[in-house]
DNA sequence: AAAAAAATTAAACTCAAATTAAATTTACTA
DNA sequence: TAGTAAATTTAATTTGAGTTTAATTTTTTT
């Protein structure tokens, strides 16, 4: 695994460095919390390992600045403190799990294991987006339907992602300008009914069964038959 | 939150239950792993607390065999034995997190709301109005009586909407015209007395049991019989 | 039985959405 | 870095589902 282990004690670091690389995973160390952000924002890590007590920012607030850019990679809290209450604050910041100092090696592994694998689950899930007969390929930036493969714009891409991961409701278009937009502004355009069309073109023209329906007066609802 | 408290130990569990339902959460007890499997199979919860020691078969189990069949509900595992290794196994067999016997309620509660938040965002709340055996889906924006799914334009649904929202009273035509068509001035008019018509025509119709009636000089009512 | 109220039907209208094309911006390539 | 292709956006036009009006029939009340 992808590690980053955000920890200033120097001991404690190369401690943890040392046990973690003789299993194999790949470590990057950081002493502080901006430059913690920083590795985050700029790589893919499998688990953050996160010291409480650091230099700069604390964890805490390291935790829910990640957690508040939308990154879900996952978090295990380490400190020396063991009161309840920094368990429960840690938690909250955003934290996945929680362990105090000292703790057993085997039990790090063991919880390194579970958060590694909840997300890897969720990775793999989130490749392909699926509703009905078609898979949007998250990878591959590619729609599927019936065999075919269908190749898609970057916002064809997007408002389609964005109306399957919200399936089975109804999106208003005011929705859709503000997420996949981002703007909610500009209220005279009709892009979206433009890219709704582009799209409808790809994926459901061929097709007898249409995946997006309009809802007159609401917005538009892609939902599965179920 | 819906949770599936498995839990052999009566005082530990009525102790959870009243803890949790005091937070607002909707619990379920059982008692041993078989009927944990079958709950969970059965229902949707937001987080599965599991004891390790049940009978017919201990958390350990229960968990390997959830995750073995594809359920991905959050699970955190409780239980008396504090040594690492049983936590190894606990968070091996698929839990995601592991909670030792004494706690403070307040650090359950905090993990359970680290947990629970993982998953929400894929558990869309199920904003449903009924009236009997009539259901007004809020998210598809359709009704279904019978088994039937029943389409409705917008104006038709907010009609019913409304009608739903305010059963069990007569409400007038002015009412209706104020809230549903936002207008009180025109009082010739007849859209009212068409689109009951429209509505009735696709709720009521084809079932013996009426939902909507006519309150003649009055306006109309629509009451669930109790 | 007459009058009033409501239900029903059909036709007219309206505006939201679909479509098309053209203008603009962005991305790529030589 | 200019030229070109692709992608995005704007704008104009067409279409049709949804809404409304209005006329007719049925039901209810007095």
């Amino acid at each position: 695994m992808k590690l980053l282990v955000v920890e200033d004690e120097p001991k404690v670091a190369s401690f943890l460095k040392q046990g973690l690389e003789e299993q194999d995973h790949e470590i990057t160390l950081c002493n502080d919390g901006k430059n913690a952000i920083k590795l985050a924002q700029e790589n893919q890590y499998d688990v953050i390992i996160l010291d409480i007590m650091i230099p700069q920012m604390d964890g805490l607030e390291v935790a829910k600045e990640l957690r508040r850019e939308g990154n879900k990679t996952p978090i295990l809290m380490l400190t020396a403190l063991g009161s309840t209450d920094e368990k429960v604050l840690g938690l909250d910041a955003g934290a996945d799990d929680y362990l105090v100092k000292p703790f057993e090696f085997k039990e790090l592994l063991a919880r390194l294991r579970a958060l590694s694998k909840r997300n890897l689950n969720n990775l793999l899930e989130q490749k392909i987006l699926t509703l009905n007969d078609l898979e949007l390929d998250l990878n591959l930036r590619v729609a599927r339907r019936g065999g075919q493969t269908i190749d898609l714009t970057t916002k064809e891409f997007s408002l389609l992602e964005y109306l399957i991961r919200n399936k089975n409701r109804v999106i208003t278009r005011t929705e859709i300008l503000e997420k996949v937009w981002d703007s909610g502004f500009d209220s005279t355009t009709n892009v979206i009914d433009v890219y709704i069309n582009f799209i409808r073109k790809k994926i459901d023209k061929d097709f007898p069964t249409k995946i997006i329906h309009t809802m007159v007066g609401m917005g538009y609802i892609v939902k599965s038959d179920t």
